[in-house]
DNA sequence: CCTAAACGCTTGTCCGGACAATTGGCGAGG
DNA sequence: CCTCGCCAATTGTCCGGACAAGCGTTTAGG
């Protein structure tokens, strides 16, 4: 591909090529019936797939692919982004255009559009809250909550049901920071879970969730809470919700019976 | 809004338009130094927000928002690729430009580059097959498999551990459609996830992943196998894996011993 | 009344051009 | 030798125009 092929000349331009083209394609077998962005986007791609333009190497600037496939810079800056939007390239004024992946990031999404999705509690589970009180973080409680000594939090420790079963599906302990004003109000009248309060109420926005799961045994009290056996397995969910610049803003763990929950998630590939 | 601004002259286009906008839009208090397509994407999606497009109606056709911003038709159709990519709206031809959501959706997103970080073991963990074998689908299996009666699958059980500790961190019961050529082989000789091998081998995508988390209780043959005391609790992680069409082409089914895994996810606002 | 062709509206694709913003690199001056 | 300012290269933004493609709607014909 050391040729390089000449702007078509202004007569040929002036009517819209594009037909001409497909035309040819189509007669030379390789049935590329898409935009010409496209086209040149998928042979980038293709290009950094088989080594041709190495990572860590730039990529041809605007004007020489124009002139390579000979096509305006509109198309060349489309088709750049499709192969940017792949995850391949990164583009910067005067640097250029980098390779920066070989092959597009195998990404899987968790399609979670509320948090509720997260939790997993179906709307009809309900609430009961046993106690909300203030505390002040202590060493080992400031390493749980990533704050300094003597950061105030609100407690909140709660069940929850489903109805007509007496048994609770989980009981959690969540700490909220104190900081918040009013927030021992809006955590009583609060029905859903307590992180979507956060983002009505105060117009945070939670930009992180990290959540880890494990398999516990159930102590004596907790299990008399859950009614649950002494000693049977259990799930722990605990979760830290993170604003935008880091600082955590929500801690809850959650312990349910392993017999009555399972934790279901669904990963789909972009 | 009604008052249509009128297009600027050509004189005035002729020199770029952009800085006396801003100094406009800065002397104003509105501070929006940013690209004048994203200032209407903002503006577009603040609406749509504002219940001013409602939901299923039709946004103004491109036309009509060029003389309505006093832009060019490039501009918005930049704004309307941002409010499209918002999951806000979407394009028809000759349709026009439906409102579809009033709020752009909560995405999070797990970023999981690799099946690799989903099973979330670390690269120097070693694989011990224990068993390997062909077996047919009885009822309770089909159900299992989301296949017929009578279909073939292969059965690998294994163990995974880290180096330097003698107690496995999982034992893992995988199937595999036996359909596939020289699938026993390629297991024997694959040494990270079996998901990646398809994929790798034979040109499979895996579209879609189900993941059902569990605490339960060890027997005693897999607490034997794990070097764990029985009764005591383990996370039990089944997953399946997918095709574009919806056929399941591989499931797995971890045991860990909880005092030995924690199942860690990070899930990212978009 | 039904069907099919023609029409025209709206978004999609592509062009060529102009200037802005950013920034790596070079050269002048200290 | 180092620093600062200028230059030039490259991508970003925006314009105006032309035609294509898709598809409701209308209309002509049966």
């Amino acid at each position: 591909m050391s040729r390089s092929s000449p702007l078509r000349s202004k007569d040929e331009r002036r009517v819209h090529a594009k037909p001409r083209i497909k035309q040819e394609r189509r007669s030379a077998g390789t049935a590329a019936d898409q935009p010409r962005y496209q086209q040149i986007a998928d042979e980038l791609i293709a290009r950094i797939s088989a080594g041709r333009y190495p990572v860590g190497e730039l990529l041809p600037t605007e004007m020489e692919l124009c002139k390579l496939y000979g096509i305006s810079r509109s198309t060349v800056r489309e088709a750049l982004r499709r192969v940017r939007d792949a995850g391949l390239i990164s583009r910067r004024r005067r640097t250029g255009t980098k390779v920066i992946a070989q092959t597009p990031p195998v990404i899987y999404r968790q399609p979670t559009n509320s948090i509720r999705d997260l939790l997993q509690y179906a709307d009809e589970t309900r609430i009961e809250i046993l106690s909300e009180k203030r505390v002040i973080c202590d060493a080992r409680l400031a390493a749980l909550l990533e704050c300094r000594e003597g950061h105030a939090w609100l407690r909140l420790d709660s069940l929850r049901r489903v109805p007509d079963d007496p048994r609770p599906i989980c009981m959690t302990t969540s700490y909220v920071d104190a900081g918040l004003p009013d927030i021992d109000k809006h955590l009583e009248s609060n029905a859903g879970p307590i992180s979507a309060m956060l983002e009505r109420t105060y117009g945070i926005r939670i930009a992180r969730i990290e959540q880890s799961i494990q398999a516990i045994r159930l102590g004596k009290q907790e299990a008399k809470l859950l009614r649950a056996d002494v000693d049977s397995p259990a799930l722990r969910a605990m979760r830290r919700y993170y604003r935008e610049d880091g600082t955590l803003i929500e801690l809850s763990d959650a312990i349910h019976p392993g017999d009555r929950f399972t934790y279901v998630t669904s990963l789909v590939r972009e």
